[in-house]
DNA sequence: GATGAATGAGATTTCATTCAT
DNA sequence: TATGAATGAAATCTCATTCAT
């Protein structure tokens, strides 16, 4: 990737997450990236050696940003129920105002795409999150289980919340927000 | 006379699962398909008027069958919970045996191939699980709050839960299974 | 061509030619076919050994009933132009009334299905027709120029005219038809 | 920067033309058209969205040059019966020197790629033949009877002769030539 | 003989990538 | 660098023909 002119490959990548979202990651093509992104498909590969490396790229760029938009705001010295509510309302707003990287990670997972390299370099970024979670159970305000089995949960809730949401099956307001923390809280606690 | 042979139906669709699981819906072409379910091409157009109809029967029927299978054995007259954990142990079961079958549900639903007719009657389907919650309810087991966000919780918890167990990032047992459903009904719990 | 069912023959040289005059010469297939004949595509088989047989078997079909049909009700006792009005207004009426075969033969001069053999075979077939014409200048009654080129005027006049009626830019009445022989007759006359 | 080459678009509908008098309408591929054109398959989807396109627009572009061709070195103030012989010469040179194109529209007329779009432009194209004859028969110099009906005669007079040249039932030379506008103007004149 | 499912070669079309400008 | 036409391999789909029943 070269660094001739930032702007073209911010304007490839939200091209590229906007298609994704409407029409899947079977469904596009590079064609219909740079015309999205108002170049010409030729200019795509002066920036990307091929559809390959620009997915690679743009998935690696989508997970290191949701990880540091949960943590934004975090102050280890805030009470751990605080901060654990703090970043959980970060993850669900980054992943509510930022829907399209969401669909086009989910997508991506079991693409060919994705190499094993990318895979695991994702896999790292989640180590913030473990430790989290480990500050929680020393202060045994959480269940003392497997701390994979607990990220999992919460994700998970996250996850499905943020789809329903925009699929119309629930309209969200700040007391469903605040009801969908408890129900994750609640099966937390210790 | 050679009658259609609702086997090979079967055969096409299991093909096409197994290799969407392996390459993604964007990685799978019709010769695939065929080649897997060991037919001649042009056979699956004997059965289907093209890819668009093939994967979108294929993803009614995984809908069908998944909630099938989750109200398998169930009993109203069971005390709630239950029943409810025997509904939630099957739908985990049916999740981590048809792991093909969720890949695919989910590659398919930012795809391009999924008609909104096809997308309606699958909403349809969860009919069952919002009496099932309903009825927790009225008994005043479970919060009394809005069931769609219920069922969200619920199904993201199972969702991600297979998910990482797939991936490697869990290892199920029977105890980290019972832990899971501890972390389910205790958020839902009343 | 086996002779098991003479119905079946007839049935499918209908089918073809009304597809044929509905989609032209190379919209049509074996399928199309034996569907609007409504039998199976296999028995298609059991009377032609295969599509061009069968086109070729319906060429000369048509070539044949075209030249049986014009000298229909001739006598050769009859004096020149009435007896050449006789067969002109027959040619007519075969042309308006099985369109579709016309349209079937002319489709088939360029086609790749129709063999020199079959081409041949049609040629010779226009052998009264040249009679008639010696005739004619024999009374010296038309003129006496190549009867090649006469009756190339003779035929292209009626052909255009079908096909102008068939498409709505004339409709057709006793007294146009009158006219129209007057056209050509009165090209052709001494 | 590569540009749309026009030749490009010459080259492919002398291919088109040349492979459909070889062959019929019937018998040509995407792939014989671009190889016979000198180009990959692809390029031809450059330039046509598909086959049906590209039929239409050598259609309408046949039916263009073939009027535009017709009417050259015409003079309104010329004689009418010389203006007309050179018109109907110019109608037989352009059929004979562009058979090619002849056989292309005749066999485009049942053909299921020309829409009723492309079929009513074509007509359209008619007119100055309809106000040529209306002229002849204000002069008096023709019969005054329908005009579509002379026009039909002479088409179909012009039309049969070059058919007849090409597949060798007549060799042409001038005298032909003469005669058989002779032919034509006795059957018109009043 | 009649059927229509099955076949696979070949047709149409798409699309990642290259290349001339 | 930017462009978009050109490419051709590969995908989707069609269809004449065969074959099992």
């Amino acid at each position: 990737m070269k660094l001739k002119d930032d702007k073209k490959v911010i304007q490839i990548f939200q091209a590229a997450l906007k298609l994704v979202a409407k029409k899947g990651l079977s469904g596009i093509t590079m064609g219909d990236i740079s015309r999205e992104a108002g170049i010409a498909t030729g200019t795509v590969y002066v920036y990307f050696k091929g559809k390959d490396e620009l997915i690679n790229a743009l998935f690696a760029a989508c997970r290191e940003n949701s990880v540091k938009v949960s943590f934004k705001g975090y102050q280890p010295q805030m009470p751990f129920k605080l901060a654990f509510k703090h970043i959980w309302l970060n993850i669900l707003r980054y992943k509510l105002q930022n829907f399209e990287e969401c669909v086009f990670l989910e997508q991506c997972y079991h693409s060919p795409f994705i190499t094993t390299e990318t895979r695991e370099k994702a896999l790292q970024l989640s180590a913030p999150f473990y430790e989290l979670m480990m500050r929680g159970q020393q202060e045994q305000l959480i269940k003392s289980t497997d701390v994979g089995l607990l990220l999992t949960f919460i994700i998970g809730t996250i996850n499905e919340l943020v789809k329903q949401t925009h699929y119309g099956g629930i309209t969200l307001n700040r007391s469903k927000i605040n009801t969908s923390f408890d129900l994750c809280w609640d099966g937390l606690k210790a």
